[in-house]
DNA sequence: CGACCATACGGAGACACCCTCCGCTTTGTC
DNA sequence: GACAAAGCGGAGGGTGTCTCCGTATGGTCG
């Protein structure tokens, strides 16, 4: 995917390319190593150009992250739709889709923190894929509930916002290895008992 | 609480207490007017003292932080006491307990990263505050649970770190006036419908 | 009351990061 | 081969964290 949006001027020369690209290998290997949360200026020396070439191609972190994610998103696209083709009934297309977004938000470590702020900022190039895969969430959602797999009332968005929450808040429990799958637990059926009586 | 813990030495000059509560002061004005974030040195300016004392009081921002929070903690616990007493069951207790952590949780803006961070890394002033509340979480959890109001297998730590993600993601939404209760919801019950047969 | 010393102060400044601006080089084209 | 546009690199401005050290201040003891 050379181009960003429809072909407004020429294609960029061919130098251009090659830094962009390679820029984004180095980033890529870079927030894999340190953490969403690494300096570009070492990103650019790592890739052996000036900063400003880095800010020309990317002019600020979520930029970045979005071009890095570009790749990632097709993927968590195309797995929406073999679950689709898959699974079994409503309910079960939900579990499987929030767990290929637990993955998907998990690419980078500290990834759910840029996501926050792009949701908040709206004016970021994270926000319209957040948005979008709030309503793939919200469809999966709305699916499960008219076959009673999901609570009413619930919303998309919520869930989805509950995926990032859980996700962010892993981060603090690396040693305790049984706190992932009791945070998806408790995402899924909270702390209450289902009661006889409410 | 002139002093830390113990008095390994004599006490502090006149100048210095006054200057450590003078900060305590600015800092607790300016986190709440610019969030948690804001920089050191400019609260250093406004309390009229050189960076080099602010620095000296507080080594980093987690120190200045976990100070701020003593008050609060205080009145943290005298609520778990009042629930105690006051609480019809211990469903109902929980349920407040919630509540007061996530006010507490609440009481500056972006409070819950620090608080995420401490925990991860163990060596902070503020670990040992979690913890603490981790474990008065659990306490109340395991009694809900006793009652049948908690869902078996749930610890407190999920609880205390459900209601830290919670917060956090809280932040995004701001426009969205539905999505605190639906939060709060979320980790009460989950997404999924209780099922007459699992 | 004056002298002495530990304690604490202030701010200069080292260092890191983000990001911009501009003179120079490279690329594509005629 | 020459010319313009596109792109490059790096110097440097702005901000923030945190340290170091010469100096001032407060407590104490003769």
């Amino acid at each position: 995917m050379p181009e960003r949006t429809g072909p407004p001027g020429r294609r960029p020369r061919a130098d251009a390319q090659r830094n962009r690209s390679h820029i984004l290998d180095v980033a890529e290997g870079y927030f894999a190593e340190h953490g969403i949360a690494g300096s570009l200026d070492a990103i650019a020396r790592r890739a052996g150009v000036g900063p400003g070439t880095l800010y020309r191609h990317f002019p600020n972190r979520d930029a970045l992250l979005a071009a890095l994610l570009e790749a990632r998103n097709a993927e968590l696209v195309s797995r929406r739709d073999r679950i689709h083709d898959e699974a079994a009934d409503a309910t079960e297309a939900l579990e499987r889709w929030l767990e290929a977004l637990g993955d998907w938000v998990a690419a980078f470590d500290g990834l759910p923190e840029p996501l926050r702020a792009a949701l908040r900022e709206e004016s970021s190039p994270l926000a319209l894929t957040c948005e979008g895969f709030i309503t793939t969430t919200d469809d999966f959602v709305r699916a499960a509930r008219d076959e009673g797999g999901a609570r009413p009332g619930v919303r998309g968005r919520d869930v989805f916002l509950g995926v990032l929450a859980m996700a962010w808040v892993r981060g603090a429990a690396m040693a305790d290895d049984q706190a992932p799958p009791a945070l998806d637990a408790l995402l899924r059926t909270g702390w209450a008992a289902p009661a006889d009586e409410a």
